[in-house]
DNA sequence: GCCGCGTGAGACAGTTGTGTCTCATCTGCG
DNA sequence: CGCAGATGAGACACAACTGTCTCACGCGGC
């Protein structure tokens, strides 16, 4: 981990918390000069840029993690479903820490990002309608909406922890739980 | 509709397309002199309050007209059932209205739009908890988290309409059902 | 025709954030 | 000790946005 990563992820860390900081609060806040951060990332757009790769790599980390690609081949009905599952963890934990690049308006505009993005949820589509084709998913739904909905269901589980209405622990479970049974009783 | 309403709608439009736009820029979007934006609206923030009032109204609106809080008290099944899901539907015609301010920095911190907001969303956790109560939803969830869930598949159903994934006409019941049933197979 | 009102256009100053630069200081190493 | 490299502190110019102001124009009512 070089310096510039860990100041890469303090940054990440306070503007998670307040992404409208200037870069002079930033730098306060991290306990160093403007002049050091900049000297790590000569403008505001190459951290955020940073950071958001940081969180695109973080997303294709999940993706191998649980072999979704394999997944997708075999077509096996466990094996996807566990896959389905085992991303949906990851999400919530990656919405955590990187939630404020999920509705950033510079990240999304920055073509490089936006494009590595779209390819990586290509592969989520791709998994989802996999598992829908194996009888995992129910088969009446796009997969590409499947794919938005987990995108606000990250952003609902980062606000139901920031407002402190649901623990840390049970989360992950929650949001698999509503994801794939939905909130009806039965 | 005064002049001033009229200037509010228009602004809320453009916004929703580009919440970045300057002043200037939405100015000339909209077809008028920055200087009579200014004279309906003497600041910036004075503009998004405004905004943020009519979204909070809709929002308001929507409980009122399905009647929400008698459906509360009646603890009817069918009718907590109906409400909630016409709740819903409304949700995801606000999002696609006024969806930045869903996100927007400013509104978050404005105290008195989160105060309100903050009253609006007590009614729709008494909803979802009448509705756990009454058998209709699972009751082995939070009633807070629910609340969490609607706004993120609002803004999900939002991303995924301005990505053309999904058609306006089936999307309501396409996150309806995917809020209620969820996405698994069964 | 004349006047009042709203509007467009543009000038203006103030503020804020940004990127660059310089210089003093500190630290580790030979 | 002497030095190289990194850092903190702060000055500086620049750009963008904002809020205010003035002035000219056009349009409608009297």
């Amino acid at each position: 981990m070089t310096p510039r990563d860990e100041a890469r992820d303090a940054a990440r860390r306070h503007l998670n918390e307040d992404p409208t900081l200037s870069l002079g609060d930033l730098a306060a806040r991290m306990g160093i000069a403007r002049a050091t951060l900049h000297r790590h990332f000569s403008t505001r757009e190459a951290l955020l840029t940073e950071i958001g790769r940081a969180s695109l790599d973080s997303w294709e980390a999940s993706q191998h993690r649980c072999e979704q690609q394999a997944a997708i081949d075999s077509g096996d009905p466990g094996r996807l479903r566990a896959c389905v599952e085992a991303h949906l963890r990851d999400c919530v934990v990656d919405a955590e820490e990187f939630g404020f690049a999920l509705t950033d308006h510079f990240l999304s505009h920055s073509a490089e990002l936006v494009e590595r993005a779209a390819a990586l949820e290509r592969l989520d589509v791709a998994l989802y309608a996999a598992a829908q084709q194996a009888g995992v998913l129910r088969p009446d739904l796009p997969a590409a909406w499947l794919s938005h909905a987990v995108w606000g269901l990250m952003l609902g589980s980062r606000n139901a922890l920031r407002g402190g209405d649901v623990a840390r622990r049970p989360l992950e479970d929650i949001v698999v739980s509503t994801f794939l049974d939905g909130v009806a009783a039965r």
